[in-house]
DNA sequence: GTCTATACAACGATAGAC
DNA sequence: GTCTATCGTTGTATAGAC
């Protein structure tokens, strides 16, 4: 790796925690290159505005999300459906190892750049891709192993568990515990143990008292409801 | 009205506007106060600092909350689960309305400034609460009549309402389209629908084809599945 | 490639006339 | 209460020595 890269790089990642940590507005350039370790000046030697350094962020971020992201979380797990929310509980743990310092940089780059900045934009639905491709799998697998009915629409429910995660995190930064992630993320395992269910067959007697209880633990270990 | 409760209010309300618009950071004062209509230096005689405008505007939304967004969204809506995604179609329709360029205000400022300003995250915090309340007494109405089954925890249930809207609303800004947002809503209305059918006593062969189909149709009409 | 120095605008905030 | 003028700082971005 030559030094002109190493530098470059160290900016792309100064700026990448930066601007999860404070939001693209409120990071100054000097802000980046004193986190980076060299001159303010310098920057723009590697990057012509502060949109490029962001574009380059964004872009970084679409290499890793495997490296560095899906793969650490699902070392060890091989259900698609407990890969699901392997990746909530992996947020879970991101949002406490930094106190609930940093949330999705996808999610918190969209709210503030979205509508000014046309290419991040464009980056940005680019990442989220990635992000549902990688859970889609998971639910096709699902389907495909009979977990899960035919009847679901893999990408419309793949949208629904990052729209949930998005969500949650943005209450859980918002009153600092986790009492609605894990309430949002235990309704969302209500509604996939209620899809099983109906992939597997069972059938209740008309008019019984109760249906099935919804669970209050919001993260035991994983578990399959029916083996299959 | 005096003419400087006149005044200020001009000023929370710029602000408000600018805020959901540009964010916090990328709002500037001299912007504020040309919307304002009143010179830059005028803002200072109500808010000592650019933290209490956001204040103000923050205690605003919770007073507007009731008159100006979930009163008019539910009139000649009495069904309390339609009343849910009554809401949900009211956040599509501001969507579309503003061609993507308004967030959810409370979600945007979470992002933005829960994590460096503690009073703001208090009133962003009363703000989702007063949203929670709301769509709680829905889901306790739902399940007080039997159309949801008491198995359910209202708050919980609330919870993932507003996760789901936060997350649609954000995916929707990201690719400036309604697909992933009407995929969520379709995904939390199929949830509903199970758990009124859970409610109301069903029973399914076990070995029978399919299951009940996911609707694809993002916005039908308000329907029940099941009369009660 | 990296540095210092700096241009120029905009920022939040203040002072004081009216 | 509202105005003009301005303070000091910080913002992005540039120029040019080394």
């Amino acid at each position: 790796m030559s030094p002109a890269q190493d530098t470059r790089e160290r900016i792309v990642d100064a700026a990448m925690e930066l601007f999860t940590l404070q939001g693209y507005a409120a990071t100054g350039l000097a802000q980046i290159a004193k986190k980076a370790e060299c001159n303010a000046g310098s920057v723009y030697y590697f990057f012509p505005t502060k949109e490029a350094i962001l574009a380059a962020t964004l872009e970084k971020r679409k290499e890793l999300l495997h490296p560095e992201v899906l793969d650490p979380i699902w070392t060890g797990v091989d259900d698609p459906i407990e890969r699901v929310f392997a990746l909530l509980a992996g947020y879970r743990q991101m949002l406490a190892m930094t106190e609930f310092a940093h949330g999705c940089p996808i999610g918190n780059l969209v709210i503030e750049v979205a509508e000014t900045n046309k290419h991040a934009r464009k980056l940005l639905c680019e990442n989220f891709d990635g992000w549902l491709r990688a859970v889609e799998l998971c639910v096709s697998a699902a389907i495909e192993s009979g977990r899960l009915p035919e009847s679901v629409d893999a990408h419309q429910l793949a949208i629904f568990v990052l729209t949930t995660m998005e969500g949650a995190v943005m209450l859980a930064r918002s009153y600092r515990d986790f009492r609605a992630y894990d309430a949002a993320v235990t309704m969302l395992r209500d509604y996939f143990d209620r899809l099983v269910d109906s992939a597997t067959g069972w059938s209740k007697p008309a008019g019984a008292t109760a249906a099935a209880p919804v669970r209050s633990a919001p993260r035991s270990p994983p578990r399959r409801r029916r083996k299959r």
